[in-house]
DNA sequence: ACAGCCATGTAACTTGTTACATGATTTT
DNA sequence: AAAATCATGTAACAAGTTACATGGCTGT
């Protein structure tokens, strides 16, 4: 979803060929290290969206060298994109995979869910002390990319491992308690619910 | 990947079959309405863990109605669940759809970079707003998942809005200057990289 | 000559979603 | 009888990764 959109943006700033596409994301999000797209993907990509009617091939530059196929934006295009601009993107909690991980942790008796989550808090803390060392080495002016995306990760490393350890204190409060089985509910049609 | 092992998990616990694998999901991690999985992914995924040997199908129970075919873990299954359990999740920042929205109106002209970040930032409003008030409905030991998942999506979404405010901040401090265009390196075999 | 970029793709695979198909059972 | 659950799947699609294939241009 994010790749589709972003080829959109950068065709609306300019018309582009598909290898030119990707080197402006990678200028654009922060390099390949960070976001490595694969020319599969933008290829494929830009025929998905010419088949939406949001691009349109523009036709071929023919410079010293092997063809370009010049792209470019349509009005749709330009439509669909302005809505995602002002349109929120929902952060998506649950689908976590270190939450379901010590949910099945927990109902699950062969392993301690304590070790789960210590092994979790080590490799969080060993992440942050990375991006706070990498942090250092970018200049706000020229690399704009790389520091927000590094103040991003710091401060949700740091969340995540306030959760761990209110995590550890919920689960001291119901202490050894094991979870309840899925409460089995009748079969067949069931009577009105009452509100 | 979450689903795999989940699935794993749920049968390292005691031998299921696919529809009662997905019942016992959605009890574990928090109910249809947060993480509904769907019948074709649970099928899917015990054939492609059979395919691996980490799961084996045990045999066919036939009570009074369809046919259940039970499947149960391996010794090899239990060895990947528990490598599993023992290592780090990597939290992926760097692909989040908002970022991307961002860095992208930052360049693009016709968009105002802060009209987008208010946006989201009134999404993560009401978006947080909404979690406090489901809080109060759920009990800690009859609904540890729910709990927990609210505990983590509150603290998600303030690091969030505390990193739009510095956006802002950031974005003062280089005052409209723009973007650097990517910088073409020569064509070539580059010279040997001094460090 | 060779390394490495410029430029385009195809094919196979993975994880997950959506829609469809089938049929038995059970309670209101 | 209708509604809803129990139980199994297939087919098509979407987003993305990995690997492969092709060939020209350019600087050391």
């Amino acid at each position: 979803m994010s790749v589709r959109y972003a080829i959109l943006g950068l065709l609306a700033q300019k018309p582009r060929h598909g290898y030119e596409l990707r080197s402006a994301f990678h200028a654009v999000v922060g390099g390949e290290e960070t976001w490595n797209v694969k020319p599969a993907q933008v290829y494929a990509t830009l025929s998905r969206l010419a088949e939406a009617g949001w691009v349109a091939e523009e036709g071929v530059e023919q410079g010293s060298g092997p063809e370009k196929r010049i792209y470019d934006i349509t009005p749709q295009g330009r439509q669909a994109l302005e809505q995602w601009f002002y349109s929120g993107v929902a952060p998506e909690h649950q689908r976590d995979e270190f939450f379901v991980k010590l949910m099945i942790a927990l109902v699950t008796g062969d392993v301690q869910p304590r070790r789960v989550i210590q092994t979790q808090r080590v490799f969080l803390y060993r992440e942050l002390h990375a991006v706070t060392v990498l942090r250092q080495s970018y200049n706000l002016r020229t690399q704009l990319a790389q520091v927000l995306m590094i103040d991003k990760a710091i401060m949700h490393l740091e969340a995540d491992l306030r959760w761990l350890d209110m995590v550890e204190g919920r689960l001291e409060e119901i202490q050894r308690q094991p979870l309840p089985e899925p409460d089995i509910r009748p079969r067949g049609r069931p009577r009105k619910v009452e509100v």
